[in-house]
DNA sequence: GTAATTTATGTCAGTCGATGACAGATCGCA
DNA sequence: TGCGATCTGTCATCGACTGACATAAATTAC
């Protein structure tokens, strides 16, 4: 990797972690780019070269997360059931992040407390998940060899898989570690297979 | 009711009916507030009073709709089990719909041929179901006499019963009648409790 | 019916997020 | 070293949104 991709990625990182902690000090709201240029020394410009817009920034983890996704999904034998698939590659984001650096450890768990103080955040959050869905529903319709116009199940499976894993991150404590929060999500998983009838995904 | 509420409502409707068309012309995005204040002969500032920010036009069915489930959940028999208390929740909307005014009616699918048109504005939509998922889930809570932070279950079985309802919304075909979209959600009801395994959300 | 009170509206100025255009700086490579 | 690609800052601009203040309308009290 060239020395220019290294150098933007560390100012990547560099304008994250410091809206992050802005963010945190003194409300999302009240945190202006500006702000969040100057903590890292650019131009407020430069600041949307890197990040679309301010709310890009708490979707970090979203992209990361969903990119693991779509990764196990393609890794996962085609007849396996969909939503077994998808519950797997909920995991693989989990373990990704037990596996992380630190720093980037650090990152999830400061953006999951500024989604509880800022519950507009989680909309933003939702809404992004809106769009996997539809991405993700693509995917397991072509499994299932199906039209996804047509074929209703292969919408309802992607969003109740979402909604699970959705359900699953919302933490009571507000300063969890990550153990826990995958504790957490194993907790919701099996509550899901208990409440779902045995191969409605078939 | 006084004349300075009905006038206050049908200017409400103006702007929304204004914009609305206005959407549907020359996109969302590309329609400025000053246009659509423009159209109906008020100031911007004005139009703001109205509705608090450009997306909350689009909302405005979600919000009816919110309403109508609260008031539904609320006139149910508070030992049936909550997701069929939900789906009679969601089926007491489409019926109001059906029993609907035209203008009402016209409004409502107005909306929905915008969202198909600008996947943005779904996720926009998704969000703002966040916050009715919280608020329901809360209700659920207390039926069910347990503590919302601690009962896992209750936010899965209201964020599974808005999931449905979404699946449900999205029709295939472009101009749908309103009967369309009732008929297509009874599908989805019932595929979804094909789906789920008796007796899960008790 | 008029006066007093409340509420709705318009105007103005200003903040902030976001984008396009251009110029200068930086990096990778021949 | 020098060329081309890419990155960055500056400037100008738009559009969403808000607060402050003055005016106009409707509601209420008398």
């Amino acid at each position: 990797m060239g020395l220019r991709e290294l150098k933007k990625e560390r100012t990547r990182l560099a304008i994250l972690d410091a809206a992050i902690d802005l963010f945190l000090e003194q409300g999302y709201e009240s945190t202006t780019v500006e702000q969040i240029a100057g903590a890292v020394e650019i131009s407020p410009r430069t600041f949307f070269r890197y990040f679309t817009s301010k709310d890009h920034l708490v979707l970090w983890f979203h992209d990361h997360g969903e990119e693991i996704m779509l990764e196990t999904l393609r890794s996962r034998p085609s007849d396996e059931p969909p939503f077994t698939t998808l519950m797997h590659a909920v995991r693989a984001v989990l373990n990704d992040m037990r596996d992380s650096t630190s720093a980037d450890a650090q990152r999830f768990l400061k953006l999951r407390r500024l989604l509880e103080d800022h519950p507009h955040l989680i909309g933003l959050s939702v809404a992004r998940g809106a769009d996997t869905e539809r991405r993700l529903a693509e995917l397991i319709a072509a499994r299932r060899g199906t039209d996804p116009d047509e074929d209703q199940l292969c919408h309802l499976i992607v969003a109740y898989a979402v909604a699970t894993m959705r359900v699953g991150f919302e933490c009571p404590r507000r300063d969890s570690t990550v153990e826990e929060v995958i504790a957490r999500m194993s907790e919701t998983i099996a509550l899901a297979e208990r409440s779902l009838r045995p191969g409605w995904d078939l």
